[in-house]
RNA sequence: GUGUGAUUGGUGAAGUGGUUAACACGCCGGAUUGUGGCUCCGGUAUGCAAGGGUUCGAUCCCCUUAUCGCACC
């Protein structure tokens, strides 16, 4: 069956919705976030410590699965899940997003995308109907529409075609979608032209997906623009729907969506900037390698209850950093995984307690205050 | 004891009689938003063992001392 979101309750004060999503591997209260897990695996974690996080959706990469293993094999395993041992939601990216990291602006043209394999630099050619066929053959339980994440900043005339690009696309890959199991979302682009977000999201929403993202954020942009283009489009979206801002999850950035109505997000910010060291804390991201924690025997954050809090202290990761043993790394991935989950739980919470706001305003004073 | 070769930052080292002593590692910071995992960007020796001399000018040439290595007695 296809997921189905229930908007539980709306915010008295922002357009902060609290939700559920009932998918084939679960249900979830939103707004969430999402782990990513390009390549079929959360970097560092297993599926037990994701589950320990209270992970829900986590996300694969379409682009890197098709290169290794390819989608082929990973059907043969049995489908995403099975081949990795998670039994709880996955959403698939189409790897439109690679368009944007890897391609040219020569290589898109309305047919496809030319992308250079950045394995062994190989041409690939990806197309909506191609991407849409790997991620029916991957399984996840929700696959998203091939797009173009156009640069930033780029011209009107550029975005305005890519726009339109998006929305033949995302024609293409719904008539070719084919596994009832599996639930299409379209993605919103626009850049940060008011009419041209309107346009694309009221066009997308014409071809009734099963939910909606809001792409081409968090591309270069400043905070301003990037809470733009969010005002930009999510009016246009359907309230029964659920609405997916992508690649946004810095600790900011998810209040300042919710506030405006998103519902789930994806981010690679925890789990890099883990491995390099840095850690989400209540008062500001901290870097763990800094020599002000060498003798610093307290634990990376007093509220937290993730594994890693509740078992070392700053000293002993920041030495595990610092003589490169990768368990410091993990040990940071699941704090800054759980952290941003835990942070969802409490805005929840809030909302379910009608203070949003205040949850808001006191969370970024801290934060941001240091 | 005699002869001989060395001595450059936290480390390994390059280098030249003349503006800011290369590079690497380490260390100290910073960045990181649909992941091209262990990356990127900065900073880091007011000084070339110590003292004296030659020179317009010495880390580089000379002398003495110290330390270390090698060879011989």
């Amino acid at each position: 069956m296809k997921i189905k979101y229930t908007l539980i309750k709306k915010d008295n004060n922002t357009k902060a919705r609290l939700g559920k999503l009932e998918t084939n591997h679960g249900t979830y209260d939103t707004p969430m976030f999402m782990p990513v897990g390009t390549n079929a695996t959360v970097k560092m974690l297993s599926p037990e410590e994701l589950k320990d996080v209270n992970a829900g959706i986590i996300l694969a990469n379409t682009y890197h699965l098709w290169l290794r293993p390819g989608e082929d094999l990973v059907a043969k395993a049995g489908g995403l899940h099975k081949f990795m041992n998670w039994n709880g939601p996955i959403l698939t990216d189409s790897g439109g997003f690679q368009v944007f990291s890897l391609a040219n602006p020569k290589d898109i043209s309305d047919d496809g995308v030319e992308f250079k394999s950045h394995i062994d630099g190989q041409k690939m050619y990806l197309t909506p109907e191609k991407s849409i066929e790997i991620q029916n053959k991957l399984g996840a339980d929700i696959i998203m529409s091939f797009d173009e994440c156009a640069y930033y900043p780029c011209t009107y005339d550029y975005m305005q075609e890519s726009v339109e690009r998006t929305l033949k696309w995302a024609k293409r890959g719904k008539e070719v979608h084919n596994n009832p199991n599996q639930s299409l979302f379209g993605i919103v682009q626009g850049g940060e032209f008011k009419d041209l977000r309107a346009k694309s999201a009221i066009e997308t929403v014409k071809m009734d997906f099963d939910g909606y993202a809001i792409g081409g954020t968090s591309v270069g942009e400043d905070k301003k623009t990037m809470y733009e283009m969010i005002d930009n489009c999510i009016d246009y979206l359907p309230t029964d729907k659920v609405r997916y801002l992508m690649g946004v999850g810095d600790p900011l950035d998810i209040l300042n969506g919710v506030k405006r109505g998103v519902d789930i997000f994806d981010c690679v910010q925890p789990t890099r900037i883990a491995r390099h060291g840095n850690a989400f804390t209540r008062y500001g991201k901290i870097n763990l390698k800094n020599a002000k924690y060498k003798e610093d025997f307290t634990k990376i954050s007093e509220e937290c209850d993730c594994y890693a809090c509740k078992n070392y202290t700053k000293a002993y990761i920041r030495h595990l950093l610092m003589v490169k043993e990768t368990f410091g790394q993990r040990l940071l991935s699941i704090h800054n995984i759980r952290f941003l989950i835990k942070m969802t739980e409490e805005i929840r919470q809030s909302i379910e307690n009608d203070s949003f706001d205040e949850y808001m305003q006191d969370f970024i004073k801290k934060y941001t205050n240091k």
